[in-house]
RNA sequence: GUGUCCGUAGCUCAGCUGGAUAGAGCAACGGCCUUCUAAGCCGUGGGUCGGGGGUUCGAAUCCCUUCGGGCACACCA
């Protein structure tokens, strides 16, 4: 909206300010006070050696004649601003307009081009906890959004399904476990065996020669050990698979690292062909000493692989497979320099998709402020955080809504809704110290909040039972504040889902959505709907009928879904 | 030590492609259920935007520096 309304001032001012300069200086001031469109005109005041003030009374003088062309109301001057009040009733009707056409008016940003990403990614034989909720959460959330925006997006479960720690989880099992052990604990077992590995191994040191000796049984595909690596790897997979399912989480592929063990002598024969490969304390490394990095390791001095080698393995393959304009890698900070040595390690072998290659980072979860540690007792499960919060949630129902119909749904959708808005609330950079009274928090900014004002708004138009159509309303019934406020918001749908986009950033939509349903319990509590008359009446109908369309939508972006009663 | 990220109200955070008096939620205090679900709404108090320089008509926002904290720094991923 705010682009063709520079491109009318333009026009309108003619010679005195280019589109450019005026898309670039224009901005849509906070304070509803001080208008819709506001042109700050400082810049053009520097570039032309006059006096801010009276460039900006020039610009009101020209536009006050023009105010039918420009589509506003009334225009004022305040110091070097020109302040532009829009007329409501235009802008009320193109918005609309744009938010009944086919995905919400949204341009088509994406325009088809793939994206892939790598998300969730659990390491098999350990618990799905906090951490990769987060990964999960967030990778999901983007996958929506680029959707929306026209992108095809490939959703990859890189499972953590290879590597050393297997070797310690065979060598720990030989010695300590057994079938039974294993068929009636589950995973439990797994990570007791691991964690047990880990603490003798302080003690000998030759259990980890033995795990390393597993493991490159395991790349030398011996048959012993690949078959039970397997079944380690498919009692991980239904544990993953119970919280993937109460988030409605699906992936269109699951290869995981041991996909592409193979893959890596054909890279080490790339590497050495491009001249990239040195022998370093008897291991294989690729120099980054020139960038101010740590050399890339590509087989340990054991010739195992390494997740290094690995993931450029993956990289190339996806590249190859799926042919990506943009490649996404959603993981904690924590492994940002493993990220920037596998991306030049990409760039040195002469691939110029490189920079297509990007690391999304998110912040540590930790719990009483020390890092998650399985070994150390501190930790916290993904599946205990949304069961937990499905039980809060019922809680509650019984509480103000004895009567609801189906309890356990709803339960379900608020409780787990309440878990991914608490994570997305935040900027994904911000480390977050994993408190249960903020995740199972339901009052205030939080999902259920979102989620009750979807509810109001529906049953709001059960009730009416009216079916307004865009054409039937007088939009001049929707200009007083309250409801005008809420179709500014609404008009910015659209920036915010580009914004988040950009920046990968899905917290972007979690605001949006606050600020809608902010605005949306205000209007309602303050504008009488089912009680207005006539015109008014049809006129709020259509507004909760748009407002409560946005909620769903934004919500589905996010991966929360809106109970139609709470 | 080197690199990197973070530092805004008592707490958790928005705002960061520079703009008009710095915004929310929680917590505290005070109001609103004979009117569309009180998981809500309205109001009050609360801030040297870690410190110090600089650039600019204008800095929470950009640059430099300093302090505090997180994380990473080849044979785990």
């Amino acid at each position: 909206m705010k682009n063709e309304f520079c491109d009318k001032a333009a026009k309108l001012l003619e010679e005195r300010v280019t589109r450019e300069q005026l898309l670039a200086i224009t901005e849509v001031p906070a304070d509803e006070k001080m208008g819709d469109y506001a042109i700050p005109c400082f810049a053009l005041a520097k570039e032309q050696r006059r006096n801010p003030a009276v460039i900006a009374a020039e610009f009101k003088e020209i536009l006050s004649g023009k105010k039918e062309e420009l589509a506003a109301d009334r225009i004022e001057n305040v110091g070097g601003y020109c302040n532009v009040f829009v007329d409501r009733e235009k802008f009320t009707k193109k918005c609309f307009a744009k938010m009944f056409q086919e995905n919400h008016g949204f341009r088509d940003w994406g325009a088809g081009g793939v994206i892939c990403m790598d998300y969730s990614s659990p390491n098999i034989a350990k618990n799905f906890h906090a951490g990769h909720l987060r990964t999960t959460i967030i990778g999901n959330s983007l996958y929506k959004i680029f959707t929306k925006l026209g992108h095809s997006v490939v959703r990859i479960n890189y499972l953590g399904d290879w590597g050393t720690q297997f070797g310690k989880l065979i060598t720990a099992y030989k010695k300590w476990s057994s079938p039974q052990a294993v068929e009636e604990r589950g995973i439990d077992e797994l990570l007791d065996l691991y964690v047990k590995l880990n603490a003798e191994a302080e003690k000998s040191p030759e259990l980890i020669e033995e795990a390393r000796a597993w493991f490159v049984r395991m790349e030398n595909n011996d048959p012993e050990a690949l078959a039970v690596w397997n079944w380690f790897r498919e009692i991980s997979m239904q544990e993953f698979e119970r919280v993937y399912k109460m988030l409605d989480i699906s992936f269109d592929s699951c290869t995981g690292e041991s996909f592409y063990r193979d893959k890596v002598p054909g890279l080490i024969e790339e590497l050495r062909r491009k001249n990239l490969l040195e022998e370093s304390q008897g291991a294989l490394v690729i120099d980054l000493g020139a960038y101010h990095m740590p050399p890339c390791l590509i087989t340990k001095s054991d010739g195992g692989s390494i997740y290094h080698s690995r993931d450029i393995a993956a990289a190339i393959d996806r590249k190859k497979k799926y042919g990506f304009e943009k490649c996404l890698y959603i993981t904690g900070a924590e492994q940002s320099l493993h990220f920037k040595q596998v991306f030049k390690a990409v760039e040195l072998m002469g691939y110029s998709w490189a920079d297509e290659l990007v690391h999304v980072p998110f912040g540590l979860v930790s719990l009483d402020g020390a890092k998650l540690s399985s070994r150390k007792g501190n930790m916290v499960y993904a599946e205990d955080i949304l069961k937990e919060a499905v039980e809060r949630a019922m809680e509650q129902i019984r509480e103000k809504n004895p009567s609801l119909a189906d309890k356990e749904d709803t339960a379900e959708k608020v409780g787990v809704g309440a878990v991914i808005f608490h994570d997305l609330y935040h900027q994904r950079i911000k480390n977050v110290d994993f408190a249960w009274e903020d995740v199972l928090n339901l009052e205030g900014a939080t999902g259920p909040y979102v989620q009750y004002a979807y509810a109001r708004a529906k049953s709001i138009l059960r009730k009416s039972g009216d079916i307004v159509k865009a054409d039937d309303i007088n939009y001049h019934k929707l200009a007083d504040d309250a409801a005008f406020s809420l179709v500014k918001i609404l008009s910015g749908y659209e920036d915010a889902v580009v914004n988040a986009a950009r920046g990968y950033e899905p917290s972007v939509i979690a605001r949006y959505l606050i600020t809608l349903t902010s605005a949306f319990n205000h209007f309602y509590q303050k504008c009488p709907i089912l009680q207005a008359v006539e015109e008014e009446r049809y006129a709020r109908i259509l507004l909760v009928t748009i407002v409560q369309d946005v909620i769903a939508d934004a919500c589905g972006l996010l991966g929360t879904k809106c109970p139609e009663e709470m």
